[in-house]
RNA sequence: GGCGGCGUAGCCAAGCGGUAAGGCGACGGCCUGCAAAGCCGUGAAUCCGGGGUUCGAAUCCCCGCGCCGCCUCCA
């Protein structure tokens, strides 16, 4: 395989830059997973899906990845949570854990190397704490830890603030125990009933950065490669987490920061003020996870994604043509012996071009959307050859046999789009369309069934009648040589 | 107020200095018992507007206009 280069942008220098890791060819990457307090929705399917692919595709090119994905399983909202549930924060915790996996699972997000969790990590985090106390660069305040950033001169340079400018537009609520507003906690004291750990500090748990900081070094060390997360998280948290991990060992906390955009729903963002959630439970019912996927890959991760039925239905369209080559693609019997024709040559070369270019675009800043473009381009190109070849031959055969292998290697292994087997696809999709409108996979095919043979017996009053009552319910067929292929709108 | 992003056909979306990928949809023709599918063809006088740089700009610079995000918990 030719050597390709990973250029990538990096919120660090606002640029797009040619990834070059520390140690080659291993790579470390972070990821900041989810806090565990709510239902997994679009956005959290987002993240994972980006740095999925990122991470097949780093494995792809030949990087042995080190790759941490964190949950974080205690913090305030999570206590807020479960007060307000009457629930243990614990069963909270694995409730939503429980959701998300199962999710990712269902997404085919691939397990990272590690998972840890913040609070099996707190002697790491409590270390890590001391050794900023220890450097003068937290305090302790009646119980509290806080970091003062005023001693970490370069605070801000990720997100592009000056202290004395988020000085003076602080919106943090002043606290007492502070010796400056933008101060931020890296130990908090238990209120009575709140969930705690021994600590030199007291009884207490974790503030919300520190956590990342120590696992990071724990599992990774003191220099990662890849930092990745949500636009959101830039300020303050990751911008919080240099600061620690930087001030506690002196040392670069991060080569290339990455962070992808978030999910806007019908052009608004998604938020639970306004109650317009996606989520994964009610996205897995509806769609394939593989059109979800795609649906995540069809704009550039940095940008903004708009969710909206009709355009997650658009892409849905593509993936059922796309499912229904990868059927045909499996038929394929020689029926004669022979070379390639014109057009298969065509196809050869079509074919040739688009593994080139699948690659180049996923090393352009992972190009997903142009990487499908290609992909859909190729698809069409088989699509066309096999609908409208009445005799395949033998030497063509072969070549569709290869392109066939090409796409799972490919757009299978990296995208994680095409790797369901064609008729399973559409065995589960036809059934849990029809679900919806009360009806079994057995009931369509025999109507099919019985309107082939009206269509041979030339009964096409019956054929037609068929047809249109299978249409009413959302059922669409398409007949060809051998067999009718439908599936449910 | 500070920082950042975006504006490409009906919709979604690539392209980021050399003359507009791809998806969904639409239209005309062929095919078809009729459709669907497929095939062939049509579709952005032009990339929000206005200046500028350049032999050449959707792509770079400046000025507007319009959206949006972050600055507080958030993927």
């Amino acid at each position: 395989m030719e050597k390709t280069t990973l250029k990538i942008y990096n919120t660090l220098s606002k640029k797009i830059e040619t990834f070059i890791p520390l140690n080659p060819p291993k790579v470390t990457m972070y990821v900041c997973g989810i806090t565990a307090y709510d239902s997994p929705h679009l956005g959290h399917a987002r993240s994972a899906v980006v740095f999925d692919v990122l991470y097949r595709f780093l494995q792809y090119l030949g990087y042995k990845v080190i790759y941490v994905r964190n949950i974080t399983d205690i913090d305030d909202k999570i206590i807020n949570r479960s007060n307000q549930e009457g629930i243990f924060w614990k069963d909270l915790v694995e409730k939503y854990i429980k959701e998300y996996e199962e999710a990712l699972e269902a997404l085919n997000v691939l397990k990272p190397t590690y998972e840890p969790r913040a609070s099996e990590h707190i002697s790491e985090i409590i270390d890590l704490i001391q050794k900023l106390i220890d450097k003068g660069l937290a305090y302790e305040s009646d119980g509290d830890v806080y970091f003062e950033v005023q001693k970490f001169p370069s605070y801000g340079k990720l997100s592009g603030r000056k202290i004395d400018e988020l000085i003076t537009g602080v919106r943090i609520e002043v606290s007492e125990k502070k010796k400056n507003p933008l101060d931020f906690a890296l130990w908090k004291s238990a209120k009575p009933g709140e969930p705690f750990w021994e600590s030199p500090w007291g009884k207490g748990r974790p503030g919300w950065h520190i956590e990342c900081s120590a696992m990071a070094l724990k599992y990774l060390g003191e220099t990662i490669d890849i930092h990745g997360g949500g636009l959101d998280l830039i300020f303050p948290h990751h911008e919080n987490e240099i600061a620690q991990s930087e001030g506690a060992n002196d040392k670069p906390f991060v080569r290339y920061f990455i962070h992808h955009g978030l999910i806007t729903v019908n052009g608004e963002k998604m938020s639970k003020s306004l109650g317009n959630f996606v989520t994964m439970e009610y996205l897995l019912n509806k769609f394939h996870p593989e059109v979800i996927r795609a649906f995540l890959l069809s704009t550039n991760y940095r940008s903004p994604l708009d969710y909206s039925e009709t355009n997650i239905k658009n892409m849905e369209k593509a993936i059922y043509h796309f499912y229904e080559t990868l059927y045909w693609l499996k038929k394929v019997q020689p029926l004669r012996e022979g070379l390639l024709s014109d057009k298969a040559r065509k196809l050869e070369r079509v074919w040739q071009e688009f593994e080139k270019k699948f690659l180049e675009a996923l090393s352009d800043d992972l190009n997903t959307a142009l990487a499908l473009g290609q992909l859909f381009t190729l698809e069409n190109e088989v699509y066309n050859f096999i609908s409208r070849n009445p005799a395949i031959t033998t030497e063509e055969s072969v070549l569709l046999e290869k392109i066939e292998k090409s796409i799972k290697q490919t757009a299978g292994k990296i995208l994680g789009i095409g790797i369901s087997d064609p008729s399973d696809f559409w065995q589960k999709e036809r059934d849990k369309k029809l679900k919806s409108v009360g009806k079994t996979v057995e009931e369509i095919e025999k109507l099919v069934k019985e309107r082939e043979k009206a269509r041979k017996e030339k009964n096409f009053a019956l054929a037609d009648q068929i047809r249109d009552n299978l249409q009413n319910l959302g059922i669409i067929l398409k007949d060809t040589r051998t067999e009718t292929f439908w599936y449910v709108e």
